[in-house]
DNA sequence: ATCATAAATAACTATCTGGTTATTTCAAGG
DNA sequence: CCTTGAAATAACCAGATAGTTATTTATGAT
């Protein structure tokens, strides 16, 4: 009477895949148990061992898979085809919508840095994206000022990091953040003001005073 | 041969406290063990049980302990008897050293914000703490306001968030973004390169570009 | 001194949990 | 067909884990 088994790898890993995205988002990977795992990809806990190995290979498996997403959606922009201040608005806003698209890659990201980034930290796959990645700010930078719009010798590592931060942070802390504001932060309101403050928030940092007092004047 | 009893109930319970705060920090809510933090504590671990109840109520002790104890020291600033710029330049500047100081504080609200804050979610004090710090933030941004030097209109929250974040982001993100970045971020220069460049970015953001020019024309 | 109470200890348990062993079933190539 | 290796299933296990029960011991008030 159980169900013919039928055979297909490529679903069956894809649906492990699936389930422990989901539940080491949900719980972190000292939280998130094996069982519940093979229970919600409706597959044997078995085959969870055959396929990845153990817990943590397969957490280190699925944080790769959610950041290489990541950065890969985030190459198809095309920044190099537009305005440097356009450029900086569009990639503000892509990564505040991918992570509202994809919140389980906050708490993956979250859990990894709990644990030292070990998991990551062999990736010669992630080490590419990520170069190619800051490469691109600082040629993004560098065309700014050129145009004499952005200003002279910006470090595009702390722009990245505030420009990302500018969204994570936000949607991270965003419970106790609810709390400590007495306000709530997710509501469609409340999203599209937070994008529009961090996109304020980036330009007037990396913009030289000459230039805001333009785009003031032309408001 | 055993050591000779002694009752210290108030060092009994501190010193359950540390351990659960240190082990929390380390390892989340879901990665945390009791049998752990009792043999940290060096404490039987029916103790824990009798003073705090169970595994999770000892956790919210440990968050509402440790949140208060940020807030409080920030209440000592006593921003309103300094110049706006200079409130602000002070308030990033605290906010950073304390992460620094007390890092389990960064992992310890990941945690509760992992769990949605459940753990808070009721405390009175926390929300009387939250309460004025907010004020007082609405009062420095009013004050720097009226005196021309910031900005009209600025949402204290967004403000408060994005203070918060420079640091808060850099420091829980500093494993995955060593990786990222292909750079040390915790080096005493890098770490210092950061604090001005998040005064850096407040200033911006709050100042009106009027007041920034002129700050440009002085330096 | 002694008594009541809270503090501390020690040993235990039911259940959970990551991982394994043993076995069966499917499907493609010869 | 039929062989063979991979895919899938099922049952199991040792150690871990949160929480308990039962008992002893120090201390402060009477």
């Amino acid at each position: 009477m159980g169900k013919k088994q039928v055979r297909d790898p490529e679903k069956t890993k894809a649906r492990i895949l699936a389930a422990a995205k989901a539940e080491f988002a949900r719980i972190g990977l000292g939280g998130a148990r094996v069982d519940v795992i093979a229970a919600r990809a409706k597959v044997q806990k078995r085959m969870m061992y055959h396929y990845f190995g153990n817990k943590e290979a397969l957490f280190s498996y699925v944080v790769e898979a959610v950041y290489a997403d990541f950065r890969n959606a985030e190459a198809e922009l095309k920044l190099e085809t537009l305005e440097p201040v356009e450029a900086l608005t569009r990639l503000v806003t892509f990564t505040w919508d991918y992570y509202l698209a994809n919140p389980e890659l906050i708490t993956l990201v979250n859990s990894e840095n709990l644990h030292k980034a070990r998991h990551i930290e062999k990736s010669r796959r992630l080490a590419e994206l990520n170069n190619v990645f800051v490469s691109r700010m600082r040629a993004l930078l560098d065309r700014g000022a050129m145009q004499g719009i952005f200003r002279d010798g910006l470090d595009e590592v702390q722009v990245l990091i505030s420009l990302a931060g500018g969204g994570f942070h936000y949607l991270t802390n965003q419970y106790t953040g609810e709390i400590v504001y007495g306000r709530k932060l997710m509501t469609k309101a409340a999203r599209d003001q937070r994008l529009a403050f961090n996109i304020d928030t980036i330009l007037r940092l990396v913009c030289t005073t000459k230039h805001l007092a333009h785009m003031e004047g032309a408001a």
